[in-house]
DNA sequence: AACAAAATAACGAACGTTCGTTATATTTTT
DNA sequence: AAAAATATAACGAACGTTCGTTATTTTGTT
């Protein structure tokens, strides 16, 4: 039996945007090389760094195109011509255009989970998770915006176990919230008369905003830090006692 | 010069959904009739009951299908098949994809600038205003669930003039909320240390989480007055004096 | 009312092009 | 020189669109 390497020690720094940022780089560089050794029997190229970053370009560029005209319609050869690889390079990468959408759909879940499950972990109070959770939320789907993005407005190309793994994680955020507000209301720290479950729907269209109209808050300079924040304040104001 | 035809006297009833779904009906036809006005240099076919029916049918079909796999990946040959007219005949009715494209949004926009322009006139307070609006956005897009849907996943493959159509449509929702507000700030109706701009933008992100996850709300039963009702209330209690 | 003629609508095979993929050739690395 | 990585050429399937043809409906004539 192989020997596992061990989980990173790099903590989620939730203090601003910023220094999240920065605590997440380490985190996502493991997860690509993860990437490697999880799909070994898809992948013809040997792990080396000069694969492990021309499967990081793969990566970023097909999510690129495909965020300007689909995941469909992007063609292998616009990926070639665009990430400087040949189309039989590419197929060296991975076996067929659908497995390269699951290669996608890893990195980024993989991201996703290691940064929400650390989250909650150190709040206190009611108050604090779902502020935590927010503010979490938020700040990945920052960094990782594009593939956020990607992954709501591909969803319904995807099929079978692909389709089900990404909805199971909107409502896995959803829930949580729900979990939150639910232990609030139990606790004593929220109104009892309101709907949890509806709330929750609400938040996380609040967040999906987000990344899904990044353009408009880019314009407007609105920073993460003060999205998440107006994002609590309006759900805490409804549901503090 | 021709006598053009009355303006519809049909008046918006946001009563409740269901009375404001019975009083949208004769609209919607009329709007398709317009369509072939509109259009008549591009439909080769002459406007008839049974043409209006097959063009219909060709819209609805095309929305439905592109809703499950994107309007690029849809064939001509696909929707020939659903809607149960030839090739050949779909060609008398748009003379290319493109074109077929601009006329589903025709459709749409048409139908959503009718009721929100006919919303606004006759409440008096900003709440009422704020209301109002909320209500019938959540309203004509519960009617037109498949076009909102279609039309805010479609929008990245737009090009040219119909892009810069389908994003001026969101601004102006966005900003008929933020006037609400400003306003309502003005008559010191509402808090004067709230941000319109930043609040008129989650309000828009929980206007669109209607269509935009309806399967999630038909699972648990909430009915469109339902969530207009706590969408406003989340709303007003954040900015009410 | 019956028929002929003209107009309109519908049909579907075929065209040129582009797609994902594979087989083969070339270059680079060891 | 062997092996690995990359590049190029070629394949069949599917695409949007066109167009010659047929079916149907409307109009004109008696």
């Amino acid at each position: 039996m192989k020997a596992e390497k061990s989980d990173s020690i790099h903590i989620v720094d939730l203090e601003n945007f910023n220094s999240f940022k920065k605590s997440i780089k380490f985190i996502l560089d493991d997860i690509v090389s993860k990437l490697y050794d999880d799909n070994k029997q898809l992948i013809r190229v040997k792990k080396s760094p000069q694969s492990i970053e021309n499967l990081k370009r793969i990566i970023h560029t097909a999510i690129a195109i495909s965020n300007k005209k689909g995941y469909a319609v992007m063609s292998i050869r616009e990926l070639s011509a665009v990430s400087s690889l040949s189309i039989g390079a590419l197929y060296a990468y991975f076996p067929s255009k659908d497995e390269l959408l699951h290669i996608i759909q890893q990195y980024g879940r993989s991201s996703v989970e290691k940064v929400l499950s650390e989250t909650l972990v150190h709040a206190s109070s009611s108050k604090d998770k779902l502020y935590n959770f927010i503010r979490a939320h938020i700040f990945i789907s920052e960094v990782l915006k594009d593939w956020f993005y990607f992954s709501y407005m591909e969803t319904r190309y995807f099929t079978g176990s692909e389709y089900n793994k990404t909805i199971e994680g909107e409502l896995l955020t959803e829930s949580l919230i729900k979990d939150i507000i639910e232990n609030g209301i139990k606790n004593n720290e929220f109104r009892s008369d309101i709907q949890a479950s509806l709330i929750a729907s609400i938040s996380k269209a609040m967040l999906q905003d987000w990344y899904l109209k990044r353009w408009k808050y880019t314009k407007r300079g609105v920073t993460p830090d003060e999205y998440a924040l107006e994002c609590f304040k309006m759900l805490y104001n409804y549901i503090k006692l």
